[in-house]
This record gives C-alpha cells, sequence and structure tokens, in this order.
DNA sequence: AACATGACTCTACACTTGTAGAATAATAAT
DNA sequence: ATTATTATTCTACAAGTGTAGAGTCATGTT
C-alpha cells in the first residue's frame, strides 16, 4: 500500500535523518508544526504499511525508514513513464529534456551521463 | 485540487479520445468496467475540480478534458523533482539515466536530443 | 514525594475516495 | 403504446486520510 501525502512528508523527513527521535521529527517540521499526537499516529500507519520501523533506545523510540529513498522514488518514476508515456521510458526522457528548463550546464552535464552510459553499452 | 487515482485513470481515456460519450468512455475501460454510475460519479467530481467539461449534442453529453496531458503531467514532474532531488533537475535528470535501462539505441537518441537543445541555448 | 515533561496509545471526527444501487428521464425499438 | 436502453442525478457507504484531544506511563525536576 502506498504512502498518503502526509506520510510521504514525514518520510522525507526521515530520509534524511536516516533515523530519528520524536522531537527530531518534530524539529524537523516548517511551521505550523503538526501536534505529536499528529506524527504518532502517521507513524503508526506507516509501520503498518511497512515503511518504518524503530528500536528502542532507553524510554524512547529511534525510528528509521524501512524503504530506500531511491527505490521509492523509482517506482514513482516508473509508474509515471508508464501512464503517461506508455510505458517508454526514451519518449518521457526526451518529453522532459524540452520541457524542463535545463540551463546549457546542465545539458552539458547530462549529456556527458548519457555519453558514459552509451559507453557501458 | 488534484486528481484522485480513479480520475486520473478517467483522464487518461479523455486524454486519449480528446472527446467522448459516456459509452465511449465506458468502452475504453479495461475488464472489469466500472458501473456506469461510478463514472458518472467521477465526471462529477472531474468537473467540480474543473479538469473536465462537456458539451450538450442533443441528447447526449460530449465530455472533454480542460487540462492539457502536458501541462498536467509537467506538475507532477515537477514535483517529483522537487521532492526528491532537492529541485534540481539535473540531479533528477542523471539518476533517472542511470535508473532507466536505456537501449543504446534510445541513448543515442535522447543525446540527439539534448544536443539540439544545446543548441538553441 | 509532588509535579512537570515527553512519548505513546486510544479514540474521534470531518473529509475524500472508490464504488455503485435506486430513481428518473429521455429516447429507441418493437 | 409498451418496453428496453442509455445517461444522469441522488444517495449511500466502507475505507482511507488529516488532524488532534484525552488519558497513561515513565522519567526528570524541584
Amino acid at each position: 500500500m502506498a504512502l498518503s501525502n502526509s506520510e510521504e512528508q514525514l518520510m522525507q523527513i526521515l530520509w534524511e535523518k536516516e533515523r530519528a527521535l520524536m522531537k527530531d521529527l518534530i524539529k524537523a517540521y516548517p511551521d505550523p508544526k503538526p501536534a505529536v499526537t499528529t506524527v504518532a499516529t502517521l507513524l503508526k500507519r506507516m509501520q503498518d504499511k511497512h515503511f518504518v520501523d524503530y528500536r528502542q533506545l532507553g524510554r524512547a523510540r529511534q525510528y528509521f525508514p524501512l524503504v530506500q529513498k531511491k527505490d521509492y522514488f523509482s517506482k514513482h518514476v516508473h509508474s509515471l513513464i508508464q501512464n503517461f508515456f506508455n510505458n517508454s521510458p526514451s519518449q518521457f526522457a526526451s518529453f522532459f529534456t524540452e520541457e524542463t528548463n535545463l540551463s546549457k550546464k546542465e545539458l552539458e552535464a547530462l549529456k556527458a551521463i548519457i555519453d558514459s552510459e552509451i559507453q557501458k553499452k
């Protein structure tokens, strides 16, 4: 099951911190901060969904992500590509390149990456 | 306000058809097809969200999208980039290139596109 | 010892989403 | 005319989501 929006936001914080106590999480939220109970509820739901777990450290819990940001993200992109580009990554890529306003420098960098990928083939 | 999943699915059909009557929509759904009333509900909600409108054609309604697939998609990608790549399109691009398994041919094609984008700068 | 603090669980509640039956209206087919 | 078909609106309901108060328990503080 997928994360809801507010769960995903919390997940972002966890990915950044790698592991965190409740107070760290609250601290990381931008204003207006949610109530502690709200975050607790989200964390519990995220545990049910197997996205988060924790370790009991003394009296506090240290929460940490069970899913890598990279993997999570990867699924997103793939479903985007599937839904919007007929499952064609290259179609997506060209759309992306034209739409996103990359600077010349960024484009050059990207080209270099592509070149190195081509080498690998 | 954003489209929900099932609304988005319906939107895909509409984008493909450009305009469509109820029966066309139902026909376009894969099995198991939803009830007509379900689609009607979705359409109404989508109208409320200003994603869809219709023209009365005789006794039937011809539905059509108010939002371009391209624009809608663009927002998605941008928010992905913002959430996952710290707002750096080039970071995203390199991740994408490495993750998605593009063939050599696709990579070459992509490179050509990038070249032409560079020219424009 | 008494109280304040922090973290967690329970409970709740309004809103959204997925899904569709019932009722209605209009037209098409017999 | 009677009936079948199709599209629409109304109503509903379970599940999921966003948000948080109340209560509890352990610990830190005075």
